[in-house]
Parts: structure tokens; sequence; C-alpha cells
DNA sequence: GATAGTTGACATTTATAAATGTCAATAAAA
DNA sequence: TTTTATTGACATTTATAAATGTCAACTATC
């Protein structure tokens, strides 16, 4: 169980792989990224690896694009509108100076919260980025911190 | 105080002047509607009426589509985003059973509720309905809701 | 009761977001 | 050490969402 978790987690995928797996070219992959929609994996020579999991993330960012018929921008605006928050319990203090509390319009992990709890941390790594490698886990995750 | 706000829900334009204040036709504005966006005032003849608040709601629309670059598909699956549940305080057998809970991609006031407490009412009176003629709110509520 | 405005349905146009193309520098593999 | 892949930056193309056009039946206003 745990094996199969680190090898979706394990960026095995070079940026050519992932674009065939998802029928995309590169150059889209490359721009969901510049426009935050997701953050993958890169090498220390700056090179992009992907994931089974990044994959099925992105799976799920082409399905709201071209069958939701959701734009990229509308996309950026609903993962801004994720608690995050309540997913890693911040305090009062780092929540009034943080863009990922205050903004709109972009996902949290597109911002570098600078004198958060958030600052040194890895948004790859952050359960507020994996919990939505799933699609349509906004709506369940709203639903779940109004208990 | 009161008499300001009755009149801004008074519904007192037809549609040309609602198009004409909003510098948009006639036809988008009736395209608006068909996508759910929002429910003008009908009269008796089946014609339409426009508040004052109306318009705001509508700027805000116009605003998202043409500045913030969101597709009329990503508002309407923003709106299903609002948490109508926590406003309205359903019941849990009404939550079940109620797309506006379960549904993705379409705000609650698109649907007929049938079976719920919602059943009989009118959305366009509705708090959940009514709490974002202004813009920006979701997240607004997302965050109070999350105390 | 004549003129102007509204409705819904279907068709067409346009504005532009999304997707590709090109290229020179850098990195990987063969 | 030559070939193949990746990077970022800028330019161009294309697919289609958003906006209009047209029309015949219905409603309001004068």
């Amino acid at each position: 169980m745990t094996e199969i978790n680190i090898s979706n987690k394990e960026p095995i995928f070079p940026i050519s792989a992932a674009a065939k797996l998802l029928n995309i070219s590169v150059h889209t992959l490359r721009m969901y990224e510049r426009e935050g929609l997701f953050i993958p994996y890169k090498k220390d020579t700056n090179q992009r690896s992907y994931s089974k999991a990044d994959i099925e993330r992105i799976k799920c960012i082409r399905n709201a694009i071209n069958e939701s018929k959701i734009s990229i921008n509308g996309i950026k605006t609903i993962y801004s509108l994720i608690p995050c928050w309540q997913v890693i319990k911040c305090s009062e203090e780092d929540r009034k100076k943080c863009e990922g509390y205050i903004g709109h319009g972009k996902p949290c992990w597109s911002y570098s919260h600078p004198n958060t709890m958030c600052e040194n941390k890895n948004c790859r790594e952050c359960d507020v980025y994996n919990n939505f490698s799933e699609c349509g886990k906004v709506k369940e995750l709203i639903k779940s911190i109004s208990r």
C-alpha cells in the first residue's frame, strides 16, 4: 500500500513522456505549469519530472478545460477557494498576512507566503496541494469543514 | 435605510434599460440568464424586470468574464461551491437528496430541489442567492463557516 | 389600433483563450 | 562527441466561447 503510494508520487517521467501519456504537447504542459495549475518535481538541473499522481492531476485539469469548459483562470479561482488555512491549521497572525488566505484568483501554492508557517515548505509536498490530485474534491473539503 | 434596500431590490428596469445600464446587449443578458448566472424578476406576463441590485450583480459577472477571464462555466462552478446548506441550515435528509449539496457545475438556484425545504422557495428571495450580489463573497463565506 | 419593446428559437459572427510554432542555449543519452 | 531532449522567450495559429443577427408570435405604450 505504502509502496504503491510512494511509487505514485515518485517523479519518473520526463516531460515528453508525460505529454505522451496525456495526449497533449510539451508546450501545453508547460503553459499549465506557468499558470500555476500544478508543480512538477524539478531535478537539480532544472529539468521537470512527473509522477503518476502528477499525470492524474493533470488529467483532471484537462477534463475541466475540455469537457467542463472551465477556463484556466476559472480553475485558478476555484483552487483559490480551497480552505488551506483549515487544512494546515495556520495561526490567525499568519492568515492576516498570507496571500493564500486573503487573495483571489490564484491557488495558495502560487504564492511564496513570506513570514508564515508555509514560507519554507515545498508546496508540492503539502496536503493542501496533494488533496486535490483527484477531481471534484474542492466542494467535498468545503463540506467537511462546515460540519 | 430599509427604504434604500427595498428600492435596491425593487425590479424597476425593463431588459432594455438594464442592458443600457450595463453597456451590453439584451441578447447577452438573456444568455447569462439562460446559463443560470442570475434570476431576474418576472412579471405575470413573463416579462423580465431588473432591480439596482440585479444590475450590480451582473456587473460582477461581467467583470469576472471580461477582466478576470473566467468562463461562464467557471462562474457556474464557483457558484456551485457556495455552502448553501450552511446558509439555510437544511437537514441531513434534505442534503442527501439535494442537487445543490451533491451537484457540481451549477449554482444551487439552477435546481428545483424537489422534496427539500427549498422546494417551494423562490431562489431570487433566498439569502444564498442574495449574499452574492457583491463580488468576491464566496471565499468570505467559506472562511466564515470554517470558524 | 398603430408603434415600439419583449420573448424564445435558431443561425451566424467575432473576439480571444488555448494550443502550437520557432529558436538558441543547455542538459541528457547513446 | 555526436545525437536527441529540455529549457525559456517570443511569435503565430486555431478552436470555440461569447456575443450578435434574424424572425415570428406576443405584450406594452401612446
